[in-house]
DNA sequence: AAATTCGTACAGAATAAACTGTACGAATAA
DNA sequence: TTATTCGTACAGTTTATTCTGTACGAATTT
Protein backbone atom coordinates (compact mmCIF):
# COMPACT_ATOMS: atom_id res chain seq x y z
CA UNK A 1 0.00 0.00 0.00
CA UNK A 2 1.22 3.45 -1.25
CA UNK A 3 1.10 6.33 0.55
CA UNK A 4 -1.52 8.17 -1.80
CA UNK A 5 -3.87 4.42 -1.29
CA UNK A 6 -3.45 5.04 2.40
CA UNK A 7 -4.55 8.95 2.61
CA UNK A 8 -7.16 7.75 0.47
CA UNK A 9 -8.92 5.05 2.22
CA UNK A 10 -8.06 6.83 5.28
CA UNK A 11 -9.71 9.84 4.61
CA UNK A 12 -12.83 7.81 3.61
CA UNK A 13 -12.60 6.50 6.83
CA UNK A 14 -12.18 9.92 8.73
CA UNK A 15 -15.14 10.98 6.48
CA UNK A 16 -17.50 8.63 8.03
CA UNK A 17 -16.39 8.33 11.24
CA UNK A 18 -17.12 11.93 11.49
CA UNK A 19 -20.58 11.52 10.50
CA UNK A 20 -21.23 9.60 13.51
CA UNK A 21 -19.21 11.53 15.82
CA UNK A 22 -21.38 14.85 14.94
CA UNK A 23 -24.57 12.70 16.26
CA UNK A 24 -22.83 13.38 19.38
CA UNK A 25 -23.47 16.97 19.05
CA UNK A 26 -19.81 17.99 18.03
CA UNK A 27 -19.75 20.59 14.94
CA UNK A 28 -18.59 19.25 11.48
CA UNK A 29 -14.87 20.47 12.35
CA UNK A 30 -14.70 19.10 15.61
CA UNK A 31 -15.98 15.34 14.16
CA UNK A 32 -13.63 15.58 11.46
CA UNK A 33 -10.58 16.73 13.51
CA UNK A 34 -11.39 13.89 16.18
CA UNK A 35 -11.82 11.50 13.37
CA UNK A 36 -8.14 12.22 12.18
CA UNK A 37 -6.34 12.83 15.84
CA UNK A 38 -8.15 9.00 16.42
CA UNK A 39 -6.87 7.55 13.23
CA UNK A 40 -3.48 8.66 13.59
CA UNK A 41 -2.94 8.02 17.42
CA UNK A 42 -0.20 10.19 17.37
CA UNK A 43 0.22 14.14 18.89
CA UNK A 44 -0.15 16.44 16.99
CA UNK A 45 0.48 20.66 17.17
CA UNK A 46 -2.19 23.42 16.00
CA UNK A 47 -0.16 23.68 13.05
CA UNK A 48 0.22 20.30 12.02
CA UNK A 49 -3.91 19.84 12.23
CA UNK A 50 -4.05 23.24 10.33
CA UNK A 51 -2.09 21.84 7.64
CA UNK A 52 -3.90 18.23 7.31
CA UNK A 53 -7.31 19.71 7.78
CA UNK A 54 -7.15 22.30 5.72
CA UNK A 55 -8.36 24.47 8.37
CA UNK A 56 -7.29 27.79 9.87
CA UNK A 57 -4.95 27.85 13.10
CA UNK A 58 -8.26 29.21 14.60
CA UNK A 59 -10.47 26.96 13.91
CA UNK A 60 -7.94 24.50 15.18
CA UNK A 61 -7.13 26.06 18.49
CA UNK A 62 -11.00 26.31 19.33
CA UNK A 63 -12.09 23.24 18.10
CA UNK A 64 -9.51 21.25 19.38
CA UNK A 65 -10.36 23.16 23.26
CA UNK A 66 -14.01 21.75 22.74
CA UNK A 67 -12.66 18.28 22.42
CA UNK A 68 -10.72 18.77 25.24
CA UNK A 69 -13.46 19.68 27.28
CA UNK A 70 -15.77 16.75 26.15
CA UNK A 71 -12.80 14.18 27.26
CA UNK A 72 -11.84 13.34 24.18
CA UNK A 73 -8.44 14.73 23.34
CA UNK A 74 -5.66 15.28 25.58
CA UNK A 75 -3.03 17.84 25.91
CA UNK A 76 0.62 15.62 26.16
CA UNK A 77 3.58 16.95 26.78
CA UNK A 78 7.06 15.96 24.69
CA UNK A 79 10.28 17.15 25.65
CA UNK A 80 12.65 19.28 23.41
CA UNK A 81 8.34 20.17 21.40
CA UNK A 82 7.65 23.63 22.25
CA UNK A 83 4.12 23.84 21.10
CA UNK A 84 0.88 21.93 22.76
CA UNK A 85 0.32 18.70 21.31
CA UNK A 86 -2.79 17.35 20.95
CA UNK A 87 -3.77 13.56 20.82
CA UNK A 88 -7.13 11.47 20.98
CA UNK A 89 -8.41 9.13 23.64
CA UNK A 90 -8.67 6.03 22.41
CA UNK A 91 -11.42 4.32 24.14
CA UNK A 92 -13.85 5.22 21.99
CA UNK A 93 -17.04 3.94 24.04
CA UNK A 94 -16.00 5.18 27.06
CA UNK A 95 -15.46 8.75 25.85
CA UNK A 96 -18.16 9.21 24.22
CA UNK A 97 -21.29 7.65 25.55
CA UNK A 98 -20.61 8.42 29.74
CA UNK A 99 -20.03 12.08 28.62
CA UNK A 100 -23.22 11.99 26.42
CA UNK A 101 -25.56 10.69 28.48
CA UNK A 102 -24.54 13.00 31.50
CA UNK A 103 -25.22 15.49 29.39
CA UNK A 104 -28.78 14.31 28.94
CA UNK A 105 -29.18 13.73 32.66
CA UNK A 106 -27.81 16.98 33.31
CA UNK A 107 -29.86 19.40 31.05
CA UNK A 108 -33.13 17.33 32.12
CA UNK A 109 -32.97 17.90 35.69
CA UNK A 110 -32.03 21.80 34.81
CA UNK A 111 -35.17 21.71 32.74
CA UNK A 112 -36.83 20.18 35.84
CA UNK A 113 -35.51 22.90 37.93
CA UNK A 114 -37.24 25.62 36.11
CA UNK A 115 -40.70 23.16 35.84
CA UNK A 116 -41.06 22.56 39.42
CA UNK A 117 -40.37 26.17 40.27
CA UNK A 118 -43.70 27.19 37.66
CA UNK A 119 -44.91 24.06 39.83
CA UNK A 120 -44.86 25.63 42.69
CA UNK A 121 -45.71 29.07 42.26
CA UNK A 122 -49.39 27.46 40.72
CA UNK A 123 -49.51 25.75 43.92
CA UNK A 124 -49.69 28.76 45.97
CA UNK A 125 -53.24 29.68 45.83
CA UNK A 126 -51.98 32.65 44.11
CA UNK A 127 -54.58 31.79 41.74
CA UNK A 128 -58.39 31.57 41.89
CA UNK A 129 -59.46 27.98 40.68
CA UNK A 130 -61.16 26.86 37.72
CA UNK A 131 -61.25 24.47 34.92
CA UNK A 132 -58.40 25.71 32.79
CA UNK A 133 -55.96 25.89 35.93
CA UNK A 134 -56.84 22.21 36.90
CA UNK A 135 -56.29 21.60 33.22
CA UNK A 136 -53.07 23.50 32.96
CA UNK A 137 -51.46 21.58 36.41
CA UNK A 138 -52.25 18.70 34.80
CA UNK A 139 -50.80 19.47 31.80
CA UNK A 140 -47.88 20.51 33.69
CA UNK A 141 -47.76 16.72 36.03
CA UNK A 142 -47.22 15.16 33.04
CA UNK A 143 -44.13 17.73 31.42
CA UNK A 144 -42.65 16.61 34.56
CA UNK A 145 -43.01 13.20 34.85
CA UNK A 146 -42.20 13.05 31.31
CA UNK A 147 -38.77 14.85 32.05
CA UNK A 148 -38.57 12.31 35.44
CA UNK A 149 -38.36 8.86 32.56
CA UNK A 150 -36.26 10.52 30.23
CA UNK A 151 -33.91 11.13 32.72
CA UNK A 152 -34.32 7.95 34.30
CA UNK A 153 -33.81 6.02 30.74
CA UNK A 154 -30.48 7.28 30.51
CA UNK A 155 -29.45 6.92 34.45
CA UNK A 156 -30.25 3.14 33.35
CA UNK A 157 -27.98 3.23 30.05
CA UNK A 158 -25.29 4.72 32.55
CA UNK A 159 -25.45 1.40 34.26
CA UNK A 160 -24.43 -0.89 31.87
CA UNK B 1 -56.84 32.96 37.47
CA UNK B 2 -57.75 35.65 34.42
CA UNK B 3 -57.42 35.28 30.88
CA UNK B 4 -53.88 37.31 31.10
CA UNK B 5 -52.10 35.26 34.35
CA UNK B 6 -53.14 31.73 32.34
CA UNK B 7 -51.31 33.18 28.96
CA UNK B 8 -48.05 34.23 31.00
CA UNK B 9 -47.91 31.08 32.84
CA UNK B 10 -48.63 28.92 30.11
CA UNK B 11 -45.92 30.99 27.87
CA UNK B 12 -43.60 30.31 30.43
CA UNK B 13 -44.25 26.68 30.22
CA UNK B 14 -44.16 26.22 26.54
CA UNK B 15 -40.51 28.17 26.65
CA UNK B 16 -38.99 25.53 29.03
CA UNK B 17 -40.65 22.78 27.75
CA UNK B 18 -39.70 23.62 24.09
CA UNK B 19 -35.53 23.81 25.36
CA UNK B 20 -36.14 20.20 26.38
CA UNK B 21 -38.00 18.66 22.88
CA UNK B 22 -35.46 20.88 21.32
CA UNK B 23 -32.88 18.25 22.54
CA UNK B 24 -34.61 15.50 20.35
CA UNK B 25 -32.98 17.17 17.62
CA UNK B 26 -36.12 19.42 16.89
CA UNK B 27 -35.68 23.37 15.61
CA UNK B 28 -36.82 25.75 17.73
CA UNK B 29 -40.20 26.40 16.05
CA UNK B 30 -40.72 22.55 15.96
CA UNK B 31 -40.30 22.60 19.60
CA UNK B 32 -42.29 25.59 20.56
CA UNK B 33 -45.20 24.38 18.37
CA UNK B 34 -45.39 21.04 19.68
CA UNK B 35 -45.15 22.95 23.38
CA UNK B 36 -48.12 25.15 22.17
CA UNK B 37 -50.53 22.22 20.98
CA UNK B 38 -49.44 19.70 23.89
CA UNK B 39 -50.51 22.14 26.21
CA UNK B 40 -53.76 23.40 24.69
CA UNK B 41 -54.42 19.37 23.63
CA UNK B 42 -57.11 20.97 21.45
CA UNK B 43 -56.94 20.75 17.37
CA UNK B 44 -55.53 23.77 15.63
CA UNK B 45 -55.58 24.84 12.03
CA UNK B 46 -52.31 26.33 10.58
CA UNK B 47 -53.69 29.72 10.47
CA UNK B 48 -54.25 29.42 14.10
CA UNK B 49 -51.06 28.23 15.17
CA UNK B 50 -49.59 31.29 12.54
CA UNK B 51 -51.44 33.57 14.97
CA UNK B 52 -50.80 32.32 18.26
CA UNK B 53 -47.18 31.90 17.89
CA UNK B 54 -46.54 34.95 15.47
CA UNK B 55 -44.97 32.82 12.40
CA UNK B 56 -45.91 32.28 9.02
CA UNK B 57 -48.25 30.04 7.55
CA UNK B 58 -45.86 28.28 5.73
CA UNK B 59 -43.46 27.67 8.59
CA UNK B 60 -46.80 26.26 10.36
CA UNK B 61 -47.07 24.05 7.61
CA UNK B 62 -43.68 22.71 6.89
CA UNK B 63 -43.21 22.58 11.00
CA UNK B 64 -46.66 20.68 11.80
CA UNK B 65 -45.57 18.31 8.63
CA UNK B 66 -42.08 17.73 10.38
CA UNK B 67 -44.22 16.87 14.12
CA UNK B 68 -46.50 14.25 11.94
CA UNK B 69 -43.37 12.68 11.03
CA UNK B 70 -42.04 12.53 13.85
CA UNK B 71 -45.05 10.74 15.40
CA UNK B 72 -45.57 13.71 17.81
CA UNK B 73 -48.45 15.15 16.27
CA UNK B 74 -51.83 13.74 14.09
CA UNK B 75 -54.14 15.11 11.36
CA UNK B 76 -57.21 15.05 12.92
CA UNK B 77 -61.04 15.55 11.33
CA UNK B 78 -63.89 17.08 12.26
CA UNK B 79 -67.28 17.45 10.37
CA UNK B 80 -67.92 20.81 9.02
CA UNK B 81 -64.59 22.03 9.28
CA UNK B 82 -62.73 22.07 6.18
CA UNK B 83 -59.12 23.74 6.90
CA UNK B 84 -56.70 20.49 8.07
CA UNK B 85 -56.64 20.27 11.77
CA UNK B 86 -53.26 19.28 13.92
CA UNK B 87 -53.36 17.68 17.54
CA UNK B 88 -50.45 16.88 19.79
CA UNK B 89 -50.50 13.16 20.82
CA UNK B 90 -50.45 13.36 24.53
CA UNK B 91 -48.67 10.30 25.49
CA UNK B 92 -45.19 12.21 25.90
CA UNK B 93 -42.14 9.36 26.42
CA UNK B 94 -43.99 6.96 23.92
CA UNK B 95 -43.87 9.91 21.20
CA UNK B 96 -40.33 11.10 21.46
CA UNK B 97 -38.26 8.49 23.18
CA UNK B 98 -38.63 5.18 20.77
CA UNK B 99 -38.54 7.67 18.07
CA UNK B 100 -35.49 9.23 18.99
CA UNK B 101 -33.79 5.42 19.78
CA UNK B 102 -34.43 4.03 16.97
CA UNK B 103 -32.99 7.33 15.19
CA UNK B 104 -29.72 6.58 17.25
CA UNK B 105 -30.29 2.72 16.03
CA UNK B 106 -30.88 3.34 12.27
CA UNK B 107 -28.26 6.07 11.74
CA UNK B 108 -25.25 3.71 13.85
CA UNK B 109 -26.71 0.76 11.47
CA UNK B 110 -26.20 2.86 8.15
CA UNK B 111 -22.87 3.99 9.63
CA UNK B 112 -21.73 -0.07 9.97
CA UNK B 113 -22.72 -0.75 6.23
CA UNK B 114 -20.33 2.18 5.35
CA UNK B 115 -17.67 1.28 7.09
CA UNK B 116 -17.81 -2.46 6.48
CA UNK B 117 -17.70 -1.63 3.13
CA UNK B 118 -14.61 -0.10 3.62
CA UNK B 119 -13.21 -2.94 5.76
CA UNK B 120 -13.97 -4.88 3.01
CA UNK B 121 -12.00 -3.40 0.28
CA UNK B 122 -9.29 -3.52 2.93
CA UNK B 123 -9.24 -7.24 3.33
CA UNK B 124 -8.77 -8.27 -0.57
CA UNK B 125 -5.09 -7.98 -0.64
CA UNK B 126 -5.18 -5.49 -2.92
CA UNK B 127 -2.60 -3.68 -1.22
CA UNK B 128 0.98 -4.80 0.40
CA UNK B 129 0.57 -5.15 3.01
CA UNK B 130 2.83 -3.48 5.43
CA UNK B 131 2.73 -1.62 8.89
CA UNK B 132 0.43 1.14 8.58
CA UNK B 133 -1.83 -0.70 6.64
CA UNK B 134 -2.19 -3.19 9.76
CA UNK B 135 -2.54 -0.21 12.38
CA UNK B 136 -5.27 1.11 9.92
CA UNK B 137 -7.29 -2.27 9.94
CA UNK B 138 -7.28 -2.05 13.47
CA UNK B 139 -8.25 1.55 14.14
CA UNK B 140 -10.94 0.80 11.72
CA UNK B 141 -11.94 -2.40 13.15
CA UNK B 142 -12.19 -0.67 16.46
CA UNK B 143 -14.48 1.85 15.19
CA UNK B 144 -16.75 -0.48 13.95
CA UNK B 145 -16.64 -1.84 17.64
CA UNK B 146 -17.65 1.18 18.52
CA UNK B 147 -20.60 1.72 16.53
CA UNK B 148 -21.77 -1.83 17.49
CA UNK B 149 -21.51 -0.81 21.03
CA UNK B 150 -23.52 2.03 20.87
CA UNK B 151 -26.09 0.38 18.51
CA UNK B 152 -26.25 -1.96 21.52
CA UNK B 153 -26.54 0.89 24.12
CA UNK B 154 -29.76 1.73 22.91
CA UNK B 155 -31.49 -1.20 21.74
CA UNK B 156 -30.88 -1.99 25.16
CA UNK B 157 -32.74 1.16 26.03
CA UNK B 158 -35.64 0.31 24.23
CA UNK B 159 -36.18 -2.66 26.20
CA UNK B 160 -37.07 -1.66 29.23
C1' DA C 1 17.21 42.77 25.98
C1' DA C 2 15.51 42.06 21.40
C1' DA C 3 13.44 39.12 18.23
C1' DT C 4 10.83 35.27 17.16
C1' DT C 5 7.10 32.05 17.88
C1' DC C 6 3.37 30.48 20.47
C1' DG C 7 -1.89 30.29 21.44
C1' DT C 8 -6.06 32.73 21.39
C1' DA C 9 -9.41 37.02 21.66
C1' DC C 10 -11.94 39.47 18.72
C1' DA C 11 -14.15 41.49 14.65
C1' DG C 12 -15.67 40.68 10.41
C1' DA C 13 -16.53 37.39 6.20
C1' DA C 14 -18.42 33.22 4.48
C1' DT C 15 -21.62 29.68 4.91
C1' DA C 16 -25.73 27.42 6.59
C1' DA C 17 -30.31 27.40 8.70
C1' DA C 18 -34.65 29.36 9.60
C1' DC C 19 -38.25 31.99 8.11
C1' DT C 20 -41.38 34.80 4.88
C1' DG C 21 -44.12 36.33 0.74
C1' DT C 22 -45.68 35.27 -3.59
C1' DA C 23 -47.82 32.21 -6.54
C1' DC C 24 -50.30 28.32 -8.00
C1' DG C 25 -52.86 23.74 -8.33
C1' DA C 26 -56.48 21.39 -5.81
C1' DA C 27 -60.52 21.46 -3.24
C1' DT C 28 -64.67 23.65 -1.77
C1' DA C 29 -68.32 27.18 -2.02
C1' DA C 30 -71.17 30.28 -4.45
C1' DT D 1 -68.87 27.68 -14.13
C1' DT D 2 -66.80 31.07 -11.55
C1' DA D 3 -64.99 32.67 -7.35
C1' DT D 4 -62.92 31.67 -2.82
C1' DT D 5 -60.07 29.38 0.20
C1' DC D 6 -56.97 25.82 1.20
C1' DG D 7 -52.04 23.90 1.69
C1' DT D 8 -47.48 24.06 0.04
C1' DA D 9 -43.43 24.73 -3.54
C1' DC D 10 -40.09 27.79 -4.31
C1' DA D 11 -37.16 31.88 -4.34
C1' DG D 12 -35.43 35.18 -1.76
C1' DT D 13 -34.56 37.47 2.88
C1' DT D 14 -33.27 37.37 7.51
C1' DT D 15 -30.91 35.44 11.26
C1' DA D 16 -27.55 32.34 13.33
C1' DT D 17 -23.43 29.61 13.01
C1' DT D 18 -18.95 28.59 11.49
C1' DC D 19 -14.70 30.01 9.99
C1' DT D 20 -10.74 33.29 8.93
C1' DG D 21 -7.24 37.13 9.40
C1' DT D 22 -5.35 40.41 12.25
C1' DA D 23 -3.45 41.60 16.44
C1' DC D 24 -1.51 41.04 20.84
C1' DG D 25 0.25 39.23 25.46
C1' DA D 26 3.01 35.43 27.10
C1' DA D 27 6.62 32.34 26.50
C1' DT D 28 10.83 30.89 24.35
C1' DT D 29 15.00 31.64 21.73
C1' DT D 30 18.84 34.29 20.08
Amino acid sequence: MNEHQNETITNKIILEFAKTIEMFDLTPLEARLFAFLYLNEKAYTLDEMSEALGKSKTSMSTSVRSLVEFNLVTRVWKKGVRKDLYQANMQLFKSFMPTYINKWIDATNHQLDSLEEIENKLQQNEYEDNEKLTLLKKRLNNIIDFHHEVEQSFRDMKED
